[in-house]
RNA sequence: GGGCGAAUAGCUCAGUGGGAGAGCGCUUCCCUUACAAGGAAGAAGUCGCAGGUUCAAGUCCUGCUUCGCCCA
């Protein structure tokens, strides 16, 4: 017979891309995203991280949005009242070098030919054009995000947010402005805060230096990877206890090349482990050094300026040179000098801009700080207390361990775009906060002011964000619904970066913490187990992912797989799985459609529900149980698993195929399944909708009696008057007699077609009671023509296998005639081969059973065991054996009638 | 350098103290009218290594190895 590989036998498949903008639309149009403060209704509220706008849909942000659009739409299943709010950042140094690229190529320029108000002009524009496209981005993967309070991080209201924050802390004393040691890109030109800093190892060099003492007595040699900043060197440390230099301190060293004094010093931050244990020191180019300068009162020489270049104090011979082609030349003259000791390969941690890999220079500079200390204790306070849960929970120490070591927040950025700094000097240098010329004018008493020229970190706007959107500083209606707000939600690197700022300035402004929950969810690794980045352009395009499979199967592949782990490898395998879990819902769903009406069925009397009507029923309201106690622990990985297994395992291949023959008939049976049929496919839609919105909600409205919309209906809670143990039993019993006839059906390769005798017998009362229940049910899911119960050994030729208080046979011949009766139509050889296939199979059974049966009574001769495990335990144990024993013996006496019925030299010509 | 995570079937991963699991892949059989993007059955694991705790360890403790992430 041809196979059918027609178009009609195969377009029953789920298409997503039939559905999912429809239903967009459809829900967009109605409005069901929103909500208003004064509903009823318990508050929820999330408030999405809002993605930077130069930024594009990754991997990372379609898990993250598929969590927070879950928890949204479940809590307002739930009757909440939910509103999950979105927005964009604005991401200074992202969008400023965007658009300076783009400039440069387009126009051969650059920002400073142009001006800064051009270049904001040109930098609005462009966010206008592009700012929201990864908004739009969201919609594809279906967040039901309330759209008409999108928030901008520098639209109106937000920078008056960011106004009154700036003000308090200045007014509280925590805005400082100070010299120190900053991270400086000099390709970006802007200082940047610690945490946007990128770490790297890379192959470079040690240089030995021999620095000479003052006095012509000797000399002390340093270690350095960084020659070229000996220029700038004020000072020579060495540890206290260090012997090798007690003798040296307090003297002095001439520097090579500049012939500068400098003096020895004694400082523990040295590693006499580190080269010599003698380290050379220059306060204006590390961090190190710096803090070891001012303790020991050293002079500050920056050699380096903000173009990365030599500056004028590293004298004529060097100044202009770039950093790394004076290293060459310092290094050269070094040695020429005869003060070049040694060059070695040593491995050096660079540290590197975040956003253009540039090698940072520590550079001295006037910068603007918040000062954390006091901010930060609130906030260690708050977690440890437990106002905040994290999960994993591993995450609050972590964040605890980091406040406890916090460093004062470098907030100024030498950009233009972003919020400009609203500090204002009067032309005597006095600074002022002012949000005018006006008002900065009146405050300073002169009429010469000007702003400073800095704008503010990014970040010093995000981390009021959760207020920020729910329209702080004014006390709306909004803030006293939703504020603290329920989850924050984002990934590991951003816990320091954003999450600890948010809770510190919640804590400070609005005298409350930020959020109830913080979820950090798993960094999106590729297949490798690499992150994925855009130089490895190993990156995974969620919209292609959504084109391919659909919105709900990467949503639910990516639920999946979003267990308590650091990280997910992730592969396309997975959004195939879940693709091929909503084609089977899809079907299924079409199965059960087909066999209802107009009208949902009505529900049937108690009475009239069969066992595995009673079976589905408990074990959908057991799931359920099961799906909500994990999403309330957020373990969004298992809540997905036990819809996927309950749907698929359970209710489609067995109680649907189980259904069927029960409609092929009409009468209260019939009704009855129908009727279960409905009510499990409506009830798991529901506890589906969260983690798949578009595909429950095609099914759903295609359901006879449907609402308006599964978005709003209630989320399915587990009803304990459904728990059903002893249809549960029951079941449990004959899918496992079941699946051995099947069993012994392939191993003696019986024919699909083939429907044979079978004859079962039970060991034990209860064994029978269980199953009798529902003993019909075997006959036609192993198909098989009849099944009778009886002694098997009166049954003639027959394949057997015990199970657990049963022992059930498939007859082969009826024993009289040597007749064969089956449609294997086995002659007299093939009964020897039935024999011997029938031998090695039991044989390979007895060996487990024997092995297991010899563990277990180990465990029960073990006096130990007796006296000191529960008493359930040792009861199984006892069970274990009963059970194992019976097997044991009904398999020897099968081995042993086999041997009996057929004579040697039938088997095998051999013997 | 510090911290954290992972190591279980060929691959990707569940499994937090009591008889080793799933999906994919593989083998055999099946187009039986919801689904071949499917169904049935099967093979496949000294649970990274070494100690320890326990009546009992994939699971808890210690050390080690390898890979990775975050932070410096």
């Amino acid at each position: 017979m041809v196979k059918d590989r027609s178009p009609k036998s195969r377009s029953n498949g789920y298409n997503p891309s039939l559905v999912e903008d429809k239903w967009y639309s459809f829900w967009l149009d109605r409005g069901y995203f929103e909500t208003k403060a004064d509903h009823s209704g318990k508050p929820y509220c999330i408030t999405i991280p809002p993605p930077n706008i130069t930024g594009s849909l990754h991997i990372g942000h379609a898990l993250n949005n598929t969590i927070l659009d879950a928890m949204t739409r479940w809590h307002r299943m739930m009757g909440g009242n939910a509103v999950c709010i979105p927005g964009t950042d604005h991401a200074s140094i992202a969008t400023q070098n965007v658009v300076e690229r783009e400039i440069a190529k387009n126009m051969k320029l650059s920002r400073h030919v142009l001006g800064r108000e051009k270049f904001l002009e040109l930098c609005w524009q462009w966010r206008e054009e592009y700012g929201n496209r990864i908004l739009e981005q969201f919609r594809k993967l279906g967040c039901s995000y309330a759209w008409s309070r999108t928030r901008f991080t520098m639209d109106e209201p937000y920078l008056r947010a960011i106004g009154e924050e700036f003000k308090r802390w200045w007014d509280g004393g925590l805005i400082y402005r100070g010299a120190r040691v900053i991270n400086w890109c000099p390709r970006c030109s802007t200082g940047i805060s610690d945490i946007e800093v990128e770490h790297e190892t890379r192959p470079g060099k040690l240089y030995t230096i021999r620095y000479d003492l003052e006095d012509g007595s000797g000399s002390i040699t340093v270690a350095t990877t960084r020659p070229e900043t000996m220029l700038g060197d004020t000072a020579i440390a060495v540890h206290p206890q260090d012997e090798r230099y007690r003798a040296l301190i307090g003297r002095n060293a001439v520097l090579p090349l500049v012939g500068r004094i400098i003096p020895i010093v004694a400082d523990e931050f040295v590693d006499p482990e580190f080269g010599t244990g003698a380290v050379k020191v220059t306060p204006a180019h590390d961090l190190n050094d710096f803090e070891c300068g001012l303790r020991h009162h050293l002079p500050q020489v920056v050699v380096i300026g903000e173009d990365g270049r030599m500056a004028e104090n590293a004298g004529k011979r060097y100044e202009g040179l770039d950093r790394f082609v004076a290293r060459k030349e310092v290094v050269k003259d070094l040695e020429a000098g005869g003060n070049l000791i040694a060059i070695e390969d040593y491995d050096i941690s660079y540290a590197l801009c975040e956003r253009c890999h540039t090698i940072l220079e520590p550079l001295l500079s006037e910068q603007w700080f918040v000062r954390m200390k006091e901010l930060a204790g609130h906030a260690i306070q708050a977690v440890r207390e437990g106002r905040i849960q994290f999960y994993p929970e591993r995450y609050g120490r972590l964040l605890v361990e980091w406040l406890e070591n916090i460093k004062d927040w470098c907030i100024s950025r030498q950009l233009w775009w972003g919020q400009r700094i609203p500090i204002w000097y009067s032309s005597d240098g006095r600074p002022t906060v002012a949000f005018s010329e006006e008002e900065a004018k009146r405050l300073l008493g002169d009429t010469d002011v000007h702003q400073d020229q800095d704008v503010l970190d990014t970040w010093f706007s995000s981390a009021i964000w959760p207020q920020a959107v729910l329209g702080w500083p004014e006390e709306t209606l909004d803030m006293k619904t939703w504020y603290p707000t329920d989850l924050l939600s984002t990934a590991q690197e951003i816990l320091y970066l954003w999450v600890a700022r948010m809770i510190m300035t919640g804590l400070y402004f609005c005298n409350e913490i930020p959020f109830h929950d913080v979820y950090i969810h798993a960094t999106v690794l590729d297949e490798q187990g690499r992150r994925m980045s855009k130089s490895l352009g190993n990156g995974v395009d969620p919209l292609e992912m959504v084109e391919k499979h659909g919105a709900d199967a990467l949503r639910f592949s990516l639920m999946l797989q979003s267990g308590k782990n650091q990280d997910i490898r992730f592969s396309e395998e997975r959004v195939k799985l879940a693709a091929g879990f909503c084609n089977k819902i899809w079907n299924a769903s079409r199965f059960v459609i087909s066999h209802l009406s107009e009208e949902p069925p009505q529900k049937p009397a108690k009475s009239d529900l069969a066992v595995p009507d009673r079976w589905i029923l408990s074990r959908l309201n057991r799931m359920l149980g099961e799906v909500n106690a994990n999403l309330t622990a957020y373990d969004m990985d298992d809540a997905a698993r036990a819809i996927y297994q309950f749907i698929w395992n359970e209710y489609c291949d067995w109680y649907v195929e189980m259904a069927k023959p029960r409609l092929s008939k009409d009468g209260a049976d019939a009704d009855a399944a129908r009727s279960t049929l409905y009510e499990v496919l409506e009830t798991v839609l529901r506890a589906l909708h969260p983690m798949m919105p578009f595909l429950t909600e095609e099914i759903w409205q295609s359901l006879p009696g449907h609402g308006e919309t599964i978005m709003l209906a209630d989320y399915p809670k587990p009803n304990p008057e459904r728990f059903d143990a002893e249809a549960e039993s029951a079941m449990d019993y004959l899918i496992k007699v079941t699946q051995a006839v099947r069993n012994l059906r392939a191993e003696h390769r019986i024919p699909a077609s083939a429907r044979p005798k079978a004859v079962i017998s039970f060991t034990t009362s209860a064994a029978r009671d269980r199953l009798l229940l529902i003993l019909g049910w075997v006959q036609y899911l192993a198909r098989l023509s009849e099944l009778s119960e009886g002694a098997t050994s009166e049954a003639g030729r027959y394949i057997t296998s015990p199970i657990t208080g049963c022992e059930i046979a498939l007859i082969i011949s009826d024993g009289s005639d040597d007749k064969v009766t089956t449609a294997t139509q086995l002659m007299e050889e093939a009964l020897v081969l039935v024999d011997e296939v029938e031998r090695k199979r039991l044989q390979a059974a007895l060996a487990k059973v024997e092995g297991d049966l010899e563990r277990s009574s180990n465990k029960l001769k073990n006096e130990k065991f007796l006296e000191k495990a529960p008493a359930e335990v040792v009861e199984k144990e006892r069970r274990i054996v009963g059970e194992l024993t019976e097997k044991r013996d009904s398999l020897v006496l099968r081995l042993n009638s086999i041997a009996g019925s057929t004579s040697p030299d039938k088997r095998t010509g051999n013997l």
